[in-house]
DNA sequence: TATAATTAGGACCAAATTAGTACTAATTAT
DNA sequence: ATAATTAGTACTAATTTGGTCCTAATTATA
């Protein structure tokens, strides 16, 4: 099925740790030792969140990073963005077609429309709800059979 | 975002062609003038089909390819899961997970639930909606805002 | 029966992507 | 000043993907 580079799953890892430590600053060095995710490799997903405004950050000494917004407003499209750049499901549905065969290039928007449709998905799911699921490992069923037909405001479950 | 391989994505636009072919045997050398895709890729393509089952073939001369179910009984999750195999979202999705942090793993468990979202949706459209999709190229807003939470059969949720 | 057409299944190499590391510059508390 | 810390970039190694080719098996037909 679809992937997702290892950098945004470790991406993840580190901003539900960065839930926890809710709006204070937390330094790379202490993010990779709380999960155990080499120093550099922290280091680098940290920048990206940071260039993506994700998270914000304070240099020099007694520096570090923290959440910009509230979990429950990061949502994982836009976690994912920051890690795999706008390309989209396809090269084609990307921006304008170089295809020379039109007519069977066309299909591309097909693809779109499907990214169109697991984006809208994925960006009713927060880091708040990857960071719950995460505390109640056996809690199955919480995104399984997830909502996706139910509104996402008002009696929203995910 | 997420993204397919070339591969998936040529696989549509030759089994596409094929939903035109209806139920006769169509060669790869025909499919390969047909999309203008090169003939040892279009071939690599219909193997992989066979393996998955999704396309019937017929050896030696006068032989070739055909759909082995209607357009509308192939689903996007089949055709994705024949070229990029089982595999799922992350690494730690897919099966039992090796990490030796456990704590911070099951985050990967957040990231199973989406993938199973994203597939319900993706067992919803057919190679059907993408060739009717590709006929009508400008009549956007077919998937565009597909009603991914009206009820797709009786009253169930995916 | 021989031949040509055609698929099945691998093996292989080149190209592209991703992961991981390292280095230098800028910033800031003490 | 110094030490701690992020910003930005560049680089290398590992992995994945794309594309091609070769050999074996199968089948229509001359």
């Amino acid at each position: 099925m679809l992937r997702i580079s290892k950098l945004t799953d470790y991406g993840t890892v580190v901003l539900s740790q960065m839930v926890t430590k809710g709006n204070s600053l937390t330094s790379a060095s202490e993010l990779s030792d709380l999960t155990d995710i080499n120093f550099p490799t922290v280091s680098k997903i940290l920048k990206i969140l940071y260039k993506a405004k994700i998270v914000d950050s304070v240099r020099g000494a007694n520096g570090g990073y923290k959440l910009i917004r509230n979990a429950d407003e990061i949502t994982i499209a836009s976690i994912i963005d920051a890690f795999e750049g706008p390309i989209s499901i396809t090269d084609c549905s990307s921006d304008k077609c170089k295809c020379k065969v039109e007519s069977h290039c066309n299909i591309g928007l097909a693809w779109q429309n499907i990214n169109q449709s697991i984006r809208s998905l994925l960006e009713k799911i927060t880091l708040s709800d990857i960071h719950e699921n995460k505390k109640n490992s056996f809690a199955s069923g919480y995104f399984a059979g997830m909502p996706i037909n139910v509104e996402p405001k008002a009696e929203q479950t995910l």
